[in-house]
DNA sequence: ACTATGCCCTGGGTGC
DNA sequence: TGCACCCAGGGCATAG
């Protein structure tokens, strides 16, 4: 499931593949329909066919693509997203959803098996930038951002790192990873974070995230790159998915828990309530 | 205003 | 071997 670091690692191997790219057609497969916001495909084909792409960047676990005539393509991958860029020849593969053809005869695919992803235009992102907060490893997200979004917030910690408002980037197991580096219980009142913990946390979530970036993602259950291949970062993981197995700081035994509907991994020795 | 819950969807795994 | 169930979770709609 792409969370950040996932999506960066594919934004960093498409770049180079899309950028300046002209989009001659748009390949459209059944199945496709949830794929699109709003439900206005001769839309969606309007605001891009003939128009190029000026370059890629990323907003927490959101892809965008800036076209040459002041319009953004969003892409999300949801749990089970994934891009391919292949000849543009090339048979329909399995669960594609979308194909945008460019002028040198290569294709950038959307493939999806549970057909979560989504994609979108927008005009312009002020919108977008107001739902979704600072990316968390951007210099905006920081102690003191952290802290204004904690003190009112009556969740679990846990929860207030999955709200894309806050740590915009981080899903289900960063969340579980950066509780653990900071020895911060994830079912801890986010509210009653000291100063201390705030800080120690927002440094530990970077630190989970760049690690991540440097090991090209973690594959769990579907996350490939570009070319099919599977991140690095699942041999690095501390927590998430150890139920049972031995804590690697104090070898305590680690528990899974349920919070706000998602499978919560934590020690219960180094990251007491 | 804030927070919690259910839903969408399908392949893979498990237990009988 | 087959079948019925359960689980994975991001973001949104809805309820409280």
């Amino acid at each position: 499931m792409p969370e950040l670091p996932e999506v960066e690692t594919i934004k960093r191997d498409l770049e180079s593949k899309v950028k300046k790219r002209l989009i001659k057609s748009i390949n459209i497969f059944e199945g496709s329909e949830r794929l699109f916001i709003k439900k206005d495909i001769n839309f969606f084909s309007t605001a891009l066919i003939g128009n190029k792409i000026d370059c890629l960047s990323r907003h927490g676990k959101y892809l965008i693509f800036s076209i040459s005539n002041k319009k953004y393509l969003i892409v999300h991958l949801r749990m089970t997203g994934s891009i391919s860029i292949n000849p543009s020849n090339s048979p329909m593969a399995s669960y594609e959803k979308i194909r945008f053809n460019f002028d040198n005869n290569f294709s950038m695919s959307l493939m999806d098996i549970r057909k979560f992803a989504t994609i979108d235009i927008y005009s312009n992102l002020v919108n977008f930038n107001q739902r979704i907060g600072p990316d968390s490893i951007s210099h905006d997200f920081n102690p003191a951002f952290l802290k204004s979004k904690l003190v009112a917030r009556k969740s679990s910690i846990k929860s207030a790192l999955l709200d894309q408002s806050i740590a915009a980037g981080v899903g289900n197991i960063y969340a579980d990873e950066a509780c653990w580096d900071a020895g911060i219980n994830p079912l801890q009142k986010a509210f009653l974070l000291n100063d201390d913990e705030i800080n120690r946390l927002c440094a530990s979530i970077k630190n989970v995230l760049f690690e991540s970036i440097n090991n090209r993602g973690t594959t769990i259950n579907n996350y490939k790159d570009l070319l099919g291949n599977s991140g690095y970062h699942q041999t690095k993981v501390a927590v998430y998915g150890r139920v049972d197995k031995k804590c690697l700081r104090c070898s305590q035994k680690i528990i899974k828990t349920r919070v706000v509907g998602r499978s919560t991994f934590y020690c219960s020795k180094c990251q007491e309530l």
